[in-house]
DNA sequence: TCTGGGGTCCTAGGACCC
DNA sequence: TCTGGGGTCCTAGGACCC
């Protein structure tokens, strides 16, 4: 007989604050926030941060005053050190788990079903990662992803659990869900949430004891579906690993606003680039590219947006092409009298390169087309060794003018020669 | 003055077809 | 007052996630 599913998930604490703690130790049980790009918004909040009471996502300007007042350290973000620090969290689970299922930046699920002892396993998973990287991490385990999710959040607020937590029977499960806001279940959102508590409904467990036509009628499928994974009855299956995106973006809010073409177009440039180097990270051609740009949603009057779709003869990853639709599909857009605050493109349709047949009534020359490869990989290869971009089109902003940064950035200690870390003893 | 950057999935409604 | 009906495909927009 095949054993009931059961579920794990990994979840880095704090993960942004975590990392800049593993090279700074002197920021260990401190208040720490990090800032999202060009210091916008705080992302990542270290413990003591979220015990003063600072949320997740609000702008800095309006806690500035208060963060001050109470001693909290903000940094910028790092995202380079941050891709590299969570694939060796990574690397080590699926050493140990084939069937890795990452998630985002900081969280992977992976089943367990096969595995003897579960709690033991994953208690040794926790200290494991904490040596090698530096990192501490949650696990919650479950009969489905929705409990498993709700165990994780359990694991980082309970400390006597020690920072695993198995829901091995329905008493236990229970229990939680009777004192767990419905508004922390995976997959209700703000909109949701309202409707709930006008219909009374606090909490998980009252969520998930209401009807089935109920539940459909009001939140359809996709509510239906929650409930019954709090239930304990999997709808979420574990996916295959290694489909690959449907769609990549690349797009920033400006540091300052726009109202020059020309700056627009070298923006516009280097997000075509940095797209294209996504592309072939992910073995991908695109079928279509949309650029798109749009005043502050912030100022109502003088709000302007508007995007292009354009799609290419076949599909590609050649970045001298995406940059080429993108300025043509920009000029259609762009308006001049306008300041602009964020721009960006998007890649979609996309096939993976090994699989495309090359179209027979496109006139293509094939040793042309060899050599677009060959250029490109040298770009990628160039621009890895370095951690950095050191090749880039003559159409990008060398000197990004729309990134403006307040506060500094840790060094790439993982990624750069230069920025190494150095111990003096 | 200052408000992230990615993604996925679902639904409703229109166009179109037989 | 009558004015078919059902299926598919596509798109825009909403809601959600971290």
């Amino acid at each position: 007989m095949e054993k009931k599913s059961l579920q794990a998930l990994v979840d880095c604490n704090n993960f942004y604050v975590s990392c800049e703690r593993v090279f700074n130790p002197k920021w260990i049980g401190k208040p720490i926030v990090v800032l999202s790009n060009n210091d916008g918004c705080i992302v990542s909040r270290s413990q003591e941060a979220k015990d003063l009471g600072i949320p997740m996502g609000v702008p800095l300007y309006q806690w500035k005053d208060f963060m001050e007042r109470h001693g909290v350290i903000a940094c910028s973000s790092n995202y380079s050190l941050y891709a590299d620090m969570s694939h060796r969290v990574m690397r080590i689970l699926s050493h140990f788990h084939v069937d890795l299922e990452i998630n985002s930046i900081d969280e992977a699920f992976f089943p367990l079903q096969k595995i003897e002892n579960p709690l033991e396993h994953c208690h040794s998973l926790k200290k494991m990662i904490y040596q090698w990287t530096g990192i501490p991490i949650s696990i919650g385990i479950a009969l489905t992803k929705t409990l498993a999710k709700v165990a994780n959040h359990i694991a980082k607020r309970h400390s006597e659990w020690k920072g695993v937590v198995y829901f091995s029977d329905s008493k236990t499960i229970t229990h939680y869900l009777e004192d767990f806001p419905v508004q922390n279940v995976w997959g209700i959102g703000k909109r949701i949430t309202q409707s709930l508590k006008r219909k009374g409904i606090q909490t998980a467990a009252q969520f998930r004891n209401q009807e089935d036509n109920w539940i459909r009628h009001y939140f359809s499928v996709t509510g239906l579906r929650t409930a019954w994974e709090l239930r304990g009855i999997p709808c979420i299956a574990l996916e295959e690993s290694t489909e690959g995106k449907k769609s990549i973006m690349t797009s920033r809010s400006f540091g300052r606003y726009l109202t020059d073409q020309s700056e627009m177009e070298h923006a516009i440039a280097s997000f075509a680039a940095r797209g294209g180097e996504k592309l072939r990270e992910e073995r991908s051609l695109a079928s279509w590219l949309q650029v798109f740009i749009m005043t502050s949603p912030h100022k109502e009057n003088d709000f302007y947006q508007n995007q292009m779709l354009l799609f290419f003869p076949q599909p590609t990853d050649y970045t001298p092409d995406l940059i080429r639709y993108a300025q043509i599909g920009l000029k259609k857009i762009f308006r001049s009298g306008y300041a602009y605050k964020r721009g960006g493109i998007l890649l979609g349709d996309l096939v993976p390169s090994s699989h495309f047949q090359q179209d027979l009534f496109v006139d293509q020359d094939l040793i042309q087309q060899g050599r677009q490869k060959k250029i490109m990989r040298l770009l990628d290869e160039a621009n890895h060794r370095f951690g950095y971009p050191i090749l880039y089109f003559a159409q990008e902003a060398r000197e990004p003018p729309w990134k403006v940064r307040r506060l500094p950035r840790s060094p790439f200690y993982t990624t750069r020669w230069e920025d190494l870390l150095t111990i003096e003893i």
